[in-house]
DNA sequence: ACCTGAACACCGTTCAAGT
DNA sequence: ACCTGAACACCGTTCAAGT
């Protein structure tokens, strides 16, 4: 039997539809038959471009972190930059909750320090006087730090009323900055 | 038919099994089948006893935040009382590091303020200058902090030496406490 | 009140077969 | 190379029936 649909399956189409079901109905609310019939495809067809769904959630994750719009270097003081990074990584977040809720609980999906985000922070951790040694600890912290304000925002924790949201950030990235502060002493 | 065994099922018993399984093998590694064969008994009879999987998933998390032992108020500064609690935690999580992923990644099972840790939290933020009107938002923050950390710690992204644990673990206490100091002057 | 088996509507994934 | 249907080994949960 040939294809139901005219165009092949392509990995890209595969990855984008699964964010848009997850940004549905959540993660738990994807499943590879889902998919399958969202593509108009047979559920087995999606084995050929991927090895499970485990996978796909990896690869569905790395895209969407190597889409994160990262701030550029305006050589601002490393507070405000620090600030700038939250933010974008705030806004990214809220766009697809359920995915980077996903994401913040398989860390292991974002380890690779290679990553734009890793070495923006990086970057602004050195401005702020963080010797080269502590760069890895110091930015999984500040990485683990956000991760969770915005799983307890995206799961709903939080208030709902955007402005309490802001001033929750606010104070979050305050204290993340005076913290640093000692380092840059 | 009669129970396959001779007691008949608590509750106390369905979620102590259930800490147990998910200790070994994970939130997801839990069925609800898996759980009755550990127990003896039909899967169906769980649900005398417990409304949903979510619910009986809602009711281990709590007893789990409930057991956790609170350091008491021995007088000393904030900083080591905020360290203490940050330490009690830490192991806490540790012993039961699925099930505090699980918990974390659905803050709604731990919103309730009146519980112990909250209660802790808030008096030590007291102690440290917070205006009684921020001390919702406050440990909220310091809350997702931590927990962020600990999801980063126990689904393996840090290193698993303990010695690195512990000093990773002492930065970001280091940090949240630096933080913290702007309201205490 | 508590427990049971059968059944329903789902899962992810393997396999052998098709083009 | 890519896709397919049938099948396997699981899920959570409903329901009617048993004691």
């Amino acid at each position: 039997m040939s294809a139901r649909r005219g165009t092949p399956l392509t990995i890209e189409e595969i990855c984008s539809t699964a964010v848009r079901l997850i940004d549905e109905s959540g993660v738990e609310g994807l499943s590879m038959r889902k998919l399958a019939a969202e593509l108009d495809v047979n559920p087995m067809s999606l084995y050929h471009h991927v090895e499970s769904k485990e996978a796909l959630l990896g690869l569905v994750c790395a895209t969407a972190a190597e889409r994160m719009h990262m701030p550029p270097d305006d050589g601002s003081p490393w507070q405000e930059q620090l600030k700038a990074l939250g933010l974008a990584y705030h806004r990214h977040a809220l766009e697809h909750p359920a995915l980077w809720g996903y994401l913040h609980t398989h860390p292991q999906l974002i380890s690779d320090h290679r990553l734009a985000i890793w070495q923006t922070l990086y970057r602004i951790l050195r401005l702020a006087g963080v010797p080269e040694s502590e760069l890895p600890r110091t930015s999984e912290i500040l990485n683990a730090f956000v991760a969770g304000v915005i799983v307890a925002e995206t799961q709903g924790r939080l208030s709902d009323d955007p402005e309490e949201i802001d001033r929750t950030f606010d104070l979050a990235v305050h204290l993340i900055i005076n913290g640093m502060v000692s380092f840059s002493a």
